[in-house]
DNA sequence: TCAGTGAATATTTTATTGATTATTCACAAT
DNA sequence: ATTGTGAATAATCAATAAAATATTCACTGA
């Protein structure tokens, strides 16, 4: 890592430090700066401003996101179907638990839509070719029979839009949710699959929770 | 009607007036008895606060929505699919219409929502409802076939939470959100029918906007 | 008793001003 | 050239005072 990666990644983490412990609007430059041993105007030499700072932290968070995604997806022995509920149970599970132990965050991420709406449009379409890729998957095998992936993929994923930033919505419980979106994703898969194996499709239960998806 | 009623009626329609004109937190409540030819003081026999005016109008509009819905129930000639479809349409384009040209509902909307939280719980209730009696109505003909009509009406209910309330979730066009609508629909549909007739089950298409769903 | 008043009070909003903070930039050190 | 400084400036925030408003209530007239 170059020299000026590495400072970038020391104000990153400063600033990590910081918003998720006093928010983003009471951390000051000068404090982050005092944190990395440098003057204010040094800062702007690294990001061109305070929410590009938070933004960055934001994007890597959402990158995150998608490979913690990609992980399920890369797992053996599982249908097309199982593929699905895991990742929407676990994208819910984990931004419930993170905004439930970490609430700057929820503050954090309105900030950074609220200046970079680009940057809410690019997490939907990373998430939506995740969705994309279980949907052709399991159309190639024939577990699912789709006139249009694009089309199917774009379906599941605002049908499923309530439980993503889902503290943004309600303020239901996490046993709630999870109820409720066993009955959105009976509905759905039964939409997806082959009406030929459609006899004996048993309705979606809740799947256990990993020790990944409490972690913060 | 009675005295009293017709006194409720006159602040209600002057409350009306001002509050899409002006907004609710701009119109006093010096105003509306001015324009009603009485002291402020008055008012207070027949509301509690002015929030209690704004509520009372959400009520009535949110009834109204719910009459329209049913009067698509009691439309004849209709699948079950087309009176889901038809009425799932009908009340996004309505508030979509409304909003577009009464930008203060929206406001309106948001201040009864946040001091009566109650109101939102009891008009999604009310929502639901009407799913409810197609799904069941469909599972009697046997058009839908569902292991159980109150978990697939959640499931509907949830899926198209996106296209009710739908410009604070996004700033899509109507013509962009009725497309993804289709998408939805179709899957949703699919998931609802009976697996014998779902071989021809064409997609849905975006229905003819009827002048109705205009109307402000 | 019922309908209504309008001044009095409590609450909220708005305007203002003084700090605080973000950002820039001319300059210094390496 | 590159890294960095810190004072200067512009933008924002916070605290307060002033004004406007919601709400109450003792009172008036039918």
């Amino acid at each position: 890592m170059s020299e000026p990666e590495k400072v970038r990644e020391k104000i990153i983490d400063a600033a990590v430090e910081r918003f998720l412990h006093y928010g983003y609007p009471k951390t000051t430059i000068a404090e982050l700066a005092g944190d990395c041993a440098m003057s204010p105007g040094n800062i702007y030499r690294f990001f061109k401003g305070k929410i590009d700072i938070a933004a960055e932290i934001a994007r890597r968070e959402a990158l995150q996101a998608v490979e913690r995604m990609e992980a399920v997806l890369e797992c053996p022995y599982r249908s097309s179907r199982q593929r699905l509920e895991e990742v929407v149970f676990a994208d819910m599970r984990h931004t419930f638990h993170l905004l439930e132990n970490e609430p700057r965050v929820l503050e954090l991420a309105q900030v950074v839509v609220q200046e970079r709406p680009q940057f809410q449009i690019e997490s939907l379409r990373r998430e939506r070719r995740i969705f994309q890729r279980i949907l052709r998957d399991g159309a190639q095998t024939g577990e699912f029979v789709l006139d249009n992936i694009t089309h199917a993929t774009i379906a599941v994923h605002s049908a499923t839009l309530k439980y993503r930033y889902t503290q943004l919505f309600t303020n239901q419980t996490l046993e709630e949710l999870e109820r409720e979106l066993c009955f959105v994703l009976t509905l759905l898969v039964r939409g997806l699959t082959n009406p030929a194996d459609q006899e004996a499709l048993p309705p979606t239960e809740v799947p256990p929770e990993t020790e990944l998806e409490q972690a913060v």
